[in-house]
DNA sequence: GTGAAAGCGCTAACAT
DNA sequence: ATGTTAGCGCTTTCAC
């Protein structure tokens, strides 16, 4: 210690204090003072750089670990002027898509020697932003958000704070923003396709909301249709009052001659909603009406029948994100907009027409 | 700036090199000087206290406003010996129980000033302790970990160091930290008797694993069977080979006479998979079989019957855990084990057997 | 190869 | 009420 012995006084009754309380932590100096070497040995040998002998480097090394010493990463970044922080902003953390996307978003990390930081938005829009700020008080250099509902113009202005990707569909272009997100026209042609090919003709769409990935799907799905099925009318139900028009499919195809034989649905929530539905109905699946869902969750294994369904791939999605961010800390400036191809995930829920 | 000027020569050089990345983030020092003010002025006034005149702290606040200043987390912590953060460690956040126990931990976190970090263990033993070192290196006060699947003298060792809550059922008592739970005895006794109540006698349990939850389920049925009908030899299947276990049930209800007419599970995705099943093997529910779930996920009203229950109070367990944390951060020194009663949720998987 | 010293952005004790 | 100063624990020149 070699300041000024009149300024200890204050430093050590703190340090009396902070003890009380369990967390005494070594410091590094304690550890030079412990090894006997300067301070700067110890930072270089512990993070294995050069410039201390390799026995200095084991000594320091197992003086360390005996005392348990941690380095101090808040230190630490304040004089590196970086965090190696990431974060990832969750629209909602309970379901299947948001943990695979995670996951690959926390390998890709691993690989780029990057922490990740999840936080909770709660399907909320205020608490989403509320969320994003903390991240960047925390200190991220990126933040992943996998959500759609964070305004464009707040993402805009945080962006030229930091990096930012987006998994998912915004409802226009955001300068100075990445994004990645599952070529959702090409989901909903798989699905006609899929349905065209069995034989379906009269095939309606199921939608509970008007934002971009649905909007989407709904556009692809009627173009589809206009493309392979000229002859046919596309059917249209939702977003608004979804009870309301899932009752009025189901009360079709028990009544009208010219009712649909298959359903594509928005997503497997909905889908799930109307196999439900269909079952309390005493329709028979999928002889009476084939269902396909989008997102390829969890739950299609659970569903009886079975659901076919869009299968994102969810992991890569998350893999590319983070790829993206990197390269944007790294500093690309150009923006840059992967999309992805979806799947069809084939099940027991879509059968030829009974007729 | 009172120190040598001489020095000031490789700060300024290495500002550059920031700015050039595009973050050049005013400091304190910036926002004393644009307002003619001292640094200490600044300190006070962005953090509301006392020491400056209301007039000093308007205009010190309008000129941070407008340099967009954002203070430095990593400098106040470092200062302060105290970073405001708590972990929650999830074992898994792709379900809607982790979801719920989260937002419990959220709200009240956010009552007690605290900021939450998420992290994610993905169901691996090894990435959960992993994950805890990295909270840790954060500089977290304390961690909520929602799992119960990390080694006992692990946590041991870590409660050592920060304050620890559990949420959910440890292979036994671990001193130094506190656990939330629900009575996973009275969800059983729940699960049994609303099944006798319907006039039920045969009732299996259908367990998936040997953890302490499901051990406590387990044993809590065997024992409220016994209890509630001694003429009957309570019949456990599984952990072991779940789906033959499945199968096996399913050809006793087909083909002997003395079958078992409901089952209890220990969880609803098991109770997903034996109604599935059931339904593949063109079982009649709930009249040939009524099946009582754990966990009330959300799943349950996505089935079809729709699945009766055992609801654990998950965001009431959150807070409670938080609220914990809070009081061993704040120098509880003795171990608290709270437990909280379970209620069943009936729904259409439960009827009188038919006989 | 090693140590001394400056300073990251901030707070808190101390002077004024 | 305001300004000054000494560090928080660490990294990083820069001498030795």
């Amino acid at each position: 210690m070699t300041t000024a012995s009149a300024a200890a006084a204050p430093t050590r009754a703190r340090r009396v204090e902070r003890s009380r309380r369990g967390d005494k932590q070594p410091t590094i100096h304690d550890v030079a003072k412990a090894a006997g070497v300067s301070k700067s040995a110890v930072s270089l040998a512990i993070r294995n750089q050069t410039g201390v002998s390799e026995a200095t480097r084991e000594h320091i090394l197992s003086v360390a670990q005996e005392l348990g010493y941690r380095s101090n990463v808040w230190a630490r970044s304040l004089v590196q002027g970086r965090t190696g922080l990431v974060g990832v902003l969750l629209q909602d953390l309970g379901n299947s898509y948001h943990r695979d996307v995670t996951a690959g978003v926390e390998d890709a990390a691993a690989e780029h020697d990057l922490r990740l930081v999840i936080a909770h938005g709660r399907r909320d829009h205020r608490r989403l932003q509320a969320e994003l700020d903390s991240l960047l008080a925390l200190g991220v250099e990126g933040v992943v958000i996998v959500s759609s509902s964070v305004p464009p113009t707040y993402l805009e202005r945080i962006a030229k704070r930091v990096p930012l990707v987006v998994i998912g569909r915004l409802p226009h272009e955001v300068p100075g923003l990445d994004t990645v997100a599952n070529q959702d026209e090409m989901g909903a042609r798989l699905a006609v396709q899929h349905l065209m090919e069995l034989g379906h003709s009269r095939i309606a769409h199921l939608t509970g909301s008007s934002r971009p990935a649905a909007l989407h799907r709904r556009r692809s799905f009627a173009e589809s249709m206009r493309n392979l099925l000229p002859d046919v009318e596309p059917q249209i139900e939702g977003p608004e009052r979804l009870d309301a028009a899932i009752k009025y499919l189901i009360f079709q195809i028990q009544q009208e001659k010219g009712a649909p034989t298959a359903v594509f649905t928005q997503n497997d929530r909905i889908a799930a909603e109307l196999v439900g539905a269909c079952l309390d109905a005493k329709l028979e699946l999928p002889h009476q009406l084939s269902i396909v869902g989008y997102d390829n969750s969890s739950v299609c294994r659970m569903l009886r029948p079975q659901l076919t369904s869009v299968d994102q791939p969810r992991v890569r999605m998350g893999q590319m994100a983070l790829d993206m961010l990197f390269e944007r800390i790294g500093g690309r400036i150009e923006d840059k907009h992967v999309t992805i191809a979806p799947r069809l995930e084939v099940r027991d829920s879509t059968a030829p027409p009974r007729d």
